[in-house]
DNA sequence: GATGCAATTGTTAGCGCTCACAACTTTGAT
DNA sequence: ATCAAAGTTGTGAGCGCTAACAATTGCATC
C-alpha cells in the first residue's frame, strides 16, 4: 500500500480512502491512485483489514447432508449471493448431528471470526443449541420460523404438502397415505402436518402414516408392503428418492401407477421427470432460499434486528403418477 | 492474550508459545496458561495471526456443477479432511465456466489469502488458465493427471469404462454403443477412451458413439432413437442420470432391459439401485478423492513439490440391466 | 563458590491496514 | 480583502499476534 502511495504521490491513507470509496477524494487523485493500483497489481491484505475493522467479510455455512439435493442447492444460492456481495463463504459439513458436533463447527467459525452464519441442519434440536450462540454472531437458520433472536428462512413445506394432498383429493381419492421422512426432521414434520390438515379439512381421517428415512431403499421396502395390503388408493411420499423406491416396488408387485395407486413426491429433482412413469411432485426453489438467506443476514449485519422471516412458496408439478380414482 | 498472560502471571509471548506448542515451555507454566485460557474462554484472533505468519489456514475450493453427485461428494471429502487438519474451507461455485469466471474466482481466493486451492472444474481448458496461477499458490486440480507445476488427482475413469465395456463383452455383446458426456469434459473424454480401447482390444470396431449432455432428458431422447433403430445390443452410458432417461425411453418403446438391450451406467448414485430395473454401473469414491486432495495439498504446503498424482480406482457394480446376449 | 551452558521467560518491533484527528486548500459570502 | 465553512490530504496510533533477540534462571562442572 505504501508503494502504491509513493507511485501515486499521495499518502497511504488516501490510497485506503480510494479503496473504501470514501466520498472526500478528488477525482484526479482517485484516478491517479487507481492507475497506480493496476500498475502495481496491488491487492489489499484481508488479514490486516480484518484486524482493524473486526470484520472478516466471511460467512459461515453450516450444514448436514450437504450432498443431498436440497442442502447442496441452498449452498449454491448462498455462495452466489455472498460472493456477489463481496463476502467469502466458509463451509462446515456435519458428518453426524449432535449438540457437540454443532458446537464444534460453530466454534470453528468463531475462531475464523465469521461475520455471520447460515445454518442448514434440519433437526429441531439444533435451534436450542443455537440459542446460546446467536448473541455472539448473527445467525440465519434455514427451516426455522425464527424468533426475536434467530432469523428464520424456510420453504413452506406444509403448504407444499397441502398442495399435494389436495391434488389427490381433487382426483377423488379418499384413502391417502403418507410415507414421511424421519419425524425428527423439521421438514418431515411440516409435511406430515400438511398431509394431516388437508385430510381433516376434507373431513377424512389421516390414518395411514408410515415413517421413512428419505432413502430409495426405504421407499422400496415400504412400497412392497403397501402393494401387498392395498390399504390406500393414493400415496403422498415425502421426497422424490423414496418415491423412486415406491415406484420400483409397485412395478415389481404388479401394481400399476397411476391406475391402481396414485403417487405424489416432493422436491422435484431433475430426474423425477424421467421416472417410470414421470413423477407428480412438489417443486421448491432451494437456490432462491439460499440467496434470500444471505439477503436477510446482510440486512441484519447492518440493522442488528433479526428481520422478517423468509418463506419460499413451493408449487405442484403434475406429471403422470396421479390419476382420477377409477372405481 | 494480554489478559490471559496477566491471569497466568506470565508474558504474552509465553501464552503465544503455549498456543503454538513450542517445545521450551515448562510443564507447570504450560498448565497455568492453559487453565487461564479456559477460564477466560480465550480464542486467538485469526486475522492478527495471519497478518504476521502470512498463512490464512484457509483452503479454497473452486468448482462448477457443485450440486451434482460427483462434485458435491468431493467437496464433502475435502471439507472433512481440511477441517480435521485445522484448515478453513472457502468455496466458490462457478455458474458458468469461462476463463474469466475462473480467473475471477481465483482472484477472490487470492484476495482472501488462501494457502492452497483445490479445483474441480472438469473442462480441459481449465488447466491452461491455472498454469499462470500455480506459481503463486499451491494448487490441486481434480481430473488433471498433473505435471511439474500442477498437482493432479483423479478417478481413473478410463479404467472404469474398461470395466464396464469388458463386462458387456464377457456377456457376449459385440455391438456396444456409448452414450457419452459432453466431449469437452475431461471425464467424458476419458470414458470414451476406455470404451474405444476395450472394443479395439477385443478386435471390434467402436462405431456407435452418441454425444450426450449428462441429463436424464438427453438420455430419454437418445434412448428413443436407439430403441427405434436397434443398432446395438448393449449400451454403455456415461452417467446414471442419462441411464435413467434411457431406461424410461426403452420402457416406453417396449424394449426390454436387459433381455433386448443391456445397459451399464457410471457413478453409482444411491438411487441407481432402485431404477427399473436396478442399474449395473461403475462406482467411484468421490469422498476419498476429496480427502486425498487435501492430503496432497498439505504435503505440498510443507515440501513445496507437486507430489505424486492421486488416482482413485473405480469398481463395477453388477445389477440387473445387463444380461448375456440372448441369440 | 565461580563458571559455562542449556532451558526457560521477557522485551521489542512490526506485519498492513483503518480510525481519529490535525493540517492544509479551496470556495463563496460578506 | 476577510473570514468561515466545506472539501481534501496527511500524521500518528494501534488492532492482536509472532519472530528475533535479550535477559534471566537452573543446574552440572571445575
Amino acid at each position: 500500500m505504501e508503494d502504491v502511495a509513493r507511485v501515486a504521490g499521495v499518502s497511504h491513507q488516501t490510497v485506503s480512502r480510494v479503496l473504501n470509496n470514501h466520498p472526500n477524494v478528488s477525482s484526479k487523485t482517485r484516478e491517479r491512485v487507481e492507475q497506480a493500483i493496476t500498475e502495481l497489481g496491488y491487492r489489499r491484505n484481508t488479514a490486516a483489514r480484518s484486524l482493524v475493522t473486526r470484520r472478516s467479510q466471511t460467512i459461515g455455512v453450516l450444514g448436514s447432508e450437504m450432498a443431498q439435493y436440497g442442502p447442496s442447492h441452498t449452498l449454491l444460492g448462498v455462495q452466489q449471493a455472498a460472493r456477489d456481495a463481496g463476502y467469502f463463504v466458509s463451509v462446515a459439513a456435519l458428518r453426524e448431528v449432535t449438540p457437540e458436533t454443532i458446537k464444534d463447527a460453530i466454534a470453528h467459525f468463531m475462531d475464523q471470526g465469521v461475520d455471520g452464519i447460515v445454518v442448514t441442519v434440519p433437526h429441531p434440536g439444533t435451534f436450542d443449541v443455537l440459542k446460546d450462540i446467536t448473541s455472539q454472531v448473527p445467525l440465519v437458520a434455514v427451516g426455522s420460523i425464527g424468533d426475536e433472536h434467530l432469523s428464520g428462512a424456510t420453504v413452506d413445506q406444509r403448504q407444499g404438502a397441502l398442495l399435494a394432498v389436495r391434488h389427490l383429493l381433487d382426483l377423488g381419492h379418499q384413502r391417502i397415505g403418507h410415507l414421511s421422512g424421519p419425524t425428527d426432521w423439521i421438514d418431515a414434520a411440516a409435511r406430515i402436518d400438511g398431509w394431516r390438515d388437508a385430510l381433516t379439512d376434507a373431513g377424512l381421517e389421516p390414518t395411514t402414516l408410515i415413517e421413512g428415512d428419505w432413502s430409495a431403499e426405504c421407499g422400496y421396502r415400504e412400497g412392497l408392503k403397501i402393494a401387498a395390503d392395498r390399504s390406500v388408493s393414493a400415496l403422498f411420499v415425502a421426497n422424490d428418492q423414496m418415491a423412486l423406491g415406491v415406484l420400483r416396488a409397485f412395478h415389481e408387485a404388479g401394481v400399476h401407477v397411476p391406475k391402481d395407486i396414485s403417487i405424489v413426491g416432493f422436491d422435484d429433482q431433475p430426474e423425477s421427470a424421467y421416472f417410470i412413469p414421470p413423477l407428480t411432485t412438489v417443486a421448491q426453489d432451494f437456490e432462491e432460499l439460499g440467496q434470500r438467506c444471505i439477503g436477510l443476514l446482510l440486512d441484519r449485519l447492518e440493522s442488528g434486528a433479526p428481520g422478517t422471516p423468509i418463506t419460499v412458496t413451493p408449487r405442484l408439478v403434475v406429471r403422470e403418477t396421479t390419476a382420477r380414482l377409477s372405481n
